[in-house]
DNA sequence: TTGTACGCGTTATCAA
DNA sequence: TTGATAACGCGTACAA
């Protein structure tokens, strides 16, 4: 492949345009191209137009490879989440991407499939590929963050978001899971509900120990005492709901209602309550959280929590770029809580407009 | 901040170590550094074991930025897609990462949220960012292709999947979307149905061509004569699946079974008929496309077209690097076709086993 | 206001 | 088998 000369040829073929070329077309250096493309301050009118207008004529293209490798950082942000299927991480991502772009960063996203063997390997090639900073939201079993050290000690800001480790001093945009367990019980109990009882998530992850502690406030605050039996751990998986809820029509006093913390869970316990010839929400109310897609498509609706999805993606995104703009207030750490909203709908609604 | 100087001392803070480094450590210069790391065939064995050994212990990471500056090739892979949301693109997503993880390769997603507008953008960003290739499954409005010129003009390797542009020479791989239409249309036929209606998808797309002429064909081949009365066009959202079933139950001699391009706008078709007191499958039945996680959550269950989504998105990423790899061969055209498969479920099966 | 010179970390070429 | 040297494209002290 021959290179063209250092008179003041042009690259024929597809080759990029380099500022080397521009120059050499003006006739004048790289540094004056430099400072006419980055809107610096000392250079003249006159030439930084000519510059623009050449640049814009042979569309002239900046190497951001060559200037990440210069400033030792690329604008690039990379994002772990556990998963992508369903409407939770989907529109967070959505979030992240769009306030990402308007700020001109492009953004890896890996998926650690709920695995901490591969959130490591995850933030490994993140780290390899030099990404200007990190958005995280933890696989369910990661207790240990050793992982997280490389990335502290290497200076790249670390944002998590949703899921974040318990005990630690982070960086971190969360829902507000507590208020969101609160106002489902609420609601329940509002509609007449006796006896609510909670399908709760794995007791080591902070989301799910904040809806259960929602839970459990607002019986508290509505004079009911709390009944232990009619808490049931499990994973947040349909299968996991299926088993809980048979679990609680098992009870020698079942639940009238039931709050799920994921709607996936719910759903199991409502297909089972079908199954089961209960009538919903008749004989048992119920609400989920999360908002997904199918709570519109269940006979009855589901009614659900909503968690602002995008909003926390951008929210996130922000807090990332601060960090990114101001490296020393790396070790100050910052938390974003976010307000939930409850999606009334027909599986809680016991009024003339139930089902 | 102080660099460190010439003889041998090593970064102490944090900052990443460096071929340099290495070479200064081991009186070496960086080209056996480099020689040894990339297992380069002319270097001796004992070196190239010191070499590994001191990476080992000082925790030598490369930096890629540098490497495809000099290579003028980065290690990261671009995908545009429509959407993300919903099983196909999340799957095929996946796909598209486990593929590029396992070659070591990252992948920058963007979504187009169908509109070619974005997609400009997106591959403008993805150019930018100077990905070693490009995997494109295009809008539902894009028509106009002279943005992917640049990317042809630049060299970069280009593969589409699943949404590929009409009448183009291009790499490609997709679904025998053909087929699809053709046994989801058979087994509607053999469950006895005598009125098969379509809801087809926009026609200038692919896709929607293919599953309108295998369903064409399944008719043809049964020796039952097409009604153009029960084809209609519909964009595939869930209210034009609604709007194409009212249209359907309108006509003086409505069908007893339909085949709609997508799930979304069976879904809707299924909520129309079960308002208007249509049993289904009894009444009519159902098949749909894509096999989106709700349809087993529908009562009844929908039949659905399975795409196998990950092989899709590792399948494209085989062929982009083999691309990649060969850029020579880039201008001979490729396409790898999919086989698709029929998921039986309750919504079209009349036999002892119907609902 | 403009230009010169150098370095970011890696790899390809050529010479020893 | 190893090393010296140059180059990839950009940005920035420093000098003019």
């Amino acid at each position: 492949m021959a290179r063209r000369g250092t008179s003041d040829d042009l690259p024929a073929n597809g080759a990029p345009v380099s500022m080397a070329d521009l120059a050499r077309e003006l006739g004048v250096s790289t540094t004056t191209i430099s400072r006419a493309l980055s809107d610096h301050h000392s250079i003249g009118p006159a030439t930084k137009q000519k510059v623009l207008k050449l640049a814009k004529k042979l569309n002239y293209q900046p190497n951001h490879l060559a200037a990440a490798l210069r400033r030792g950082q690329s604008r690039l942000l990379g994002v772990v989440v556990p998963y992508i299927e369903g409407r939770f991480f989907a529109s967070v991502v959505h979030g992240i991407e769009q306030a990402a772009t308007k700020a001109g960063y492009s953004v890896i996203i890996c998926q650690s499939s709920e695995d901490v063997v591969q959130e490591r390997r995850n933030i490994d090639t993140l780290l390899g590929a030099q990404v200007a900073g990190l958005l995280v939201s933890l696989a369910r079993g990661t207790h240990d963050f050793r992982h997280f050290d490389k990335v502290r000690k290497r200076g790249t800001p670390l944002v998590f978001f949703d899921r974040t480790p318990a005990a630690e001093a982070v960086n971190a945009v969360v829902l507000n899971d507590r208020a969101g367990g609160y106002i489902s019980t609420q609601h329940l109990l509002a509609q007449g509900c006796q006896r609510v009882a909670h399908i709760a998530g794995p007791p080591h992850m902070t989301i799910y120990q904040g809806r259960r502690q929602g839970y459990l406030d607002a019986l508290a605050d509505a004079g009911r005492p709390a009944d232990a039996a009619l808490v049931v751990d499990a994973d947040m998986t349909q299968e996991d709901g299926e088993r809980a809820m048979r679990a609680l029509l098992a009870l020698p006093a079942p639940p009238d209602a039931v709050f799920a913390a994921g709607d996936s869970a719910l759903l199991g316990a409502l297909q089972v309550l079908k199954a089961a010839g209960r009538r919903v929400p008749a004989d048992v109310a119920l609400a989920g959280f999360s908002n997904e897609g199918f709570t519109l498509i269940t006979e009855p609706r589901l009614t659900s929590v909503d968690q602002h999805c995008e909003e926390m993606g951008q929210a996130a995104v922000r807090m990332l770029l601060e960090l990114v703009a101001d490296p020393g207030r790396a070790s100050a750490q910052r938390q974003v809580v976010l307000q939930p909203e409850l999606m009334v709908r027909e599986s809680s609604l016991r009024g003339p407009a139930g089902a």
